[in-house]
DNA sequence: TTCAGTGCAAAACTTTTGCAGTTAT
DNA sequence: ATAACTGCAAAAGTTTTGCACTGAA
């Protein structure tokens, strides 16, 4: 059972400042895992810590996001949606070139959007793990 | 060789009035297609007419998306991208139950997304026409 | 004529930024 | 002590909305 306690101690020895607003914030991501916005974010951890700015987020999402700790997608309504990255990851999707056979890894998080949209769409959950994608690679298609 | 001008007759059967303001921006769009944002729309539609508001082309962007003739995506930064909705569509996907077998038709769009994230993050033409997607359905998943 | 559609201006909304004060190191 | 971080307030950006006017039917 892996906790979000490590990687608070990791952000420390790359020099960022433990603060109990990071805190909180990188515990409630870990915690409430999916689609979060920065209000849904917001309500959750002042509870805890009434004083907390909205601003402070949108700097620690950043944050969190430089260094790949979160992913951030542009949600509906213009709200952006973030969403705490597992390392965990069986999750892997090639892209295979039809031509010259070139294989390229491709992140989960495309992959995971479809599985979204479907699911919102029609609520049906897709299974798509070890996906191999056909096509043409950037050099052959230009070729 | 399909054109812009019947989809405004059309709209005009459907009730709508048939403005300027509407015909060019539903003729930018048919010409430029792609990933169009209102900013661009703008840019484009306001040098033939000059005294065109963004606010129309909200309203008229709304219009075309109600009607299915355009599709809006949340886009990067927060702002909004749209896509003139190809009706040529040879392209079709389903979704497979594992469990229960049922077919569900899956629009276009989902798809086309993670096309264009695969382009766009490792510049792959993805070739996914009839996709047959496996997984379970909201009611055998729920059961 | 009539009411849908437009332009304008202001509002609503998310996100960013400058700055002064606070706090982890 | 000293920078990094936070809160605050204002700004910047996209999108929405109310209202009076215009123009398609």
């Amino acid at each position: 059972m892996s906790c979000y306690k490590p990687m608070l101690a990791s952000l420390q020895q790359q020099g960022f400042r433990l603060t109990s607003q990071r805190a909180l914030i990188l515990e409630d991501l870990f915690h409430n895992p999916g689609h979060r916005t920065v209000e849904d974010i917001f309500q959750h951890v002042s509870e805890r810590l009434p004083g907390l700015n909205r601003a402070t987020i949108y700097r620690t999402l950043e944050m969190l996001r430089a260094v790949n700790l979160v992913a951030a997608s542009p949600g509906p309504e213009g709200v952006t949606q973030f969403e705490f990255v597992r390392t965990d990851g069986h999750l892997h999707h090639h892209l295979v070139c039809r031509r010259c056979g070139v294989q390229i890894d491709l992140g989960a998080e495309p992959v995971e959007q479809l599985k979204r949209a479907i699911l919102d769409g029609h609520g049906f959950h897709a299974e798509l793990d070890h996906l191999h994608i056909s096509g043409l690679c950037a050099t052959c298609a230009a070729g």
